[in-house]
DNA sequence: GCAAAAGTGTTAAAATTACACCCATGA
DNA sequence: TCATGGGTGTAATTTTAACACTTTTGC
């Protein structure tokens, strides 16, 4: 079933999900291109309605995995959306949540009736979205750009290895700053978190950067130990 | 109409809403006791349907308004709660909220049928609480632990005018943790934002303490120039 | 005069900032 | 050999942390 079938509803409960991903230098959210009124052909927010048996969370994951056939990826409860008059055909109140993801690890799967695909934009970029997925959007990106600054979430974002340069990157363009890369190096390994590989870039027309992974293991058990990451 | 009139649900939606105050030293919540059953004599969060021609927001603003009497209190959605099973009667999903108020301002309101009263309780010596509602008291007390460093939310506990140690007690309550009295005052008091008022405690069997007003207006405008608060 | 909290500065250690050059690689 | 990004250290400044005694007030 979806929202656009339906007469008038009283109201229902939809999950949205704003899932980020970092490719060639640009923070990316994936949308669909919605293929029904209303606000048909405009971008839109990856959502559905949540089912009587299942969590919130499980929708959300639900929602992700028909996409991109990932499971197992960061994903967080960001808002709950409910304004009377957000949907035009009825009350949907809508939970939003916020997910990062590594774009290269996968494809996007084929779509259901109502939308027509799904892409990656960026987020610097975008046109006019459907709903109120605008602001549904710029919660996420609040959120993504405190978060970071004390959580290790950025990996998330990166491939499993990665090069300093590579996370420097992401971190000024989801920062909006520049950083100075000695401080930045400094500051990121005195954590103790990044594994230095014995693996180096390939195909690059320049001196070759050392990869490095993140431990998430250590991270967990300084966390316990109240260890605080940040940058 | 009241959550426990209806017979099996479909879906619901109500708020909660968990709201501090802080008096003689201990930081307290706001607590009903329910009068019906499920969880009859339990105490519980303050909550409420949402009804279809309000927003959430709204709703969770009445339900506040009825209790307290208070209007233009600090508040702010906290998260959603919506697991299948977390409501014996049917699915109820509830949108909880979390508001900070002046105890002293006010008197508590007699309440509708289904409570018998509200009370001030410790939130460091509480019963079990009906539904899943600790679980969102813990989140709501995380969020406060954490905010409480990084925006000048604890003036919202405090009467307008207060000391410097009533200050300092807040934070070291909060954050669970002693405070150095001459760092915390020097730290405090090179934001700026604290007005030295021509006025002392009265009463007190000891020396008396200076008055200070949160400055809410100067806050404001270093907000909007970038500034930020941290403690 | 005594109990109880108010008020007040300094010093050492740690963290942050600013800044510039040589190195390795592929084209 | 040149263009491109990789990689590295130091010094000045700022921030934080630790710490103890005198003052005022009511009883």
């Amino acid at each position: 079933m979806e929202i656009n079938d339906l007469p008038k509803l009283h109201s229902d409960f939809s999950v949205d999900c704003v899932v980020f991903g970092f490719d060639k230098g640009e923070l990316r959210i994936l949308l669909i291109e919605r293929a029904e009124e209303p606000f048909k052909d405009y971008l839109a927010l990856p959502g559905n309605l949540v089912y009587d048996n299942e969590n919130i969370d499980q929708a959300a994951n639900r929602v992700l995995t028909e996409l991109t056939s990932l499971n197992d990826v960061y994903m967080e409860q960001l808002y709950t959306f409910g304004d009377v008059n957000r949907h035009p055909q009825g009350r949907v109140i809508t939970v939003a949540y916020f997910s990062l993801i590594k774009v290269k690890k996968h494809t996007l799967n084929p779509l259901s009736t109502y939308a027509k695909k799904a892409q990656w934009c960026a987020v610097a970029d975008l046109p006019p979205l459907a709903f109120d997925h605008q602001l549904i959007l710029e919660k996420a990106y609040k959120r993504l750009q405190n978060k970071i600054r004390y959580q290790p979430i950025g990996f998330e974002l990166l491939p499993e290895k990665f090069t300093l340069s590579q996370l420097q990157q992401l971190y000024e363009v989801i920062l909006e700053k520049p950083i100075d890369k000695r401080n930045f190096r400094k500051k990121i390994l005195s954590f103790g978190l990044l594994i230095e590989l014995d693996e180096k870039q390939k195909n690059v027309s320049h001196r070759a950067a050392k990869l490095y992974k993140f431990n998430k293991t250590r991270y967990n058990n300084l966390k316990k130990m109240g260890f605080s990451f940040e940058l």
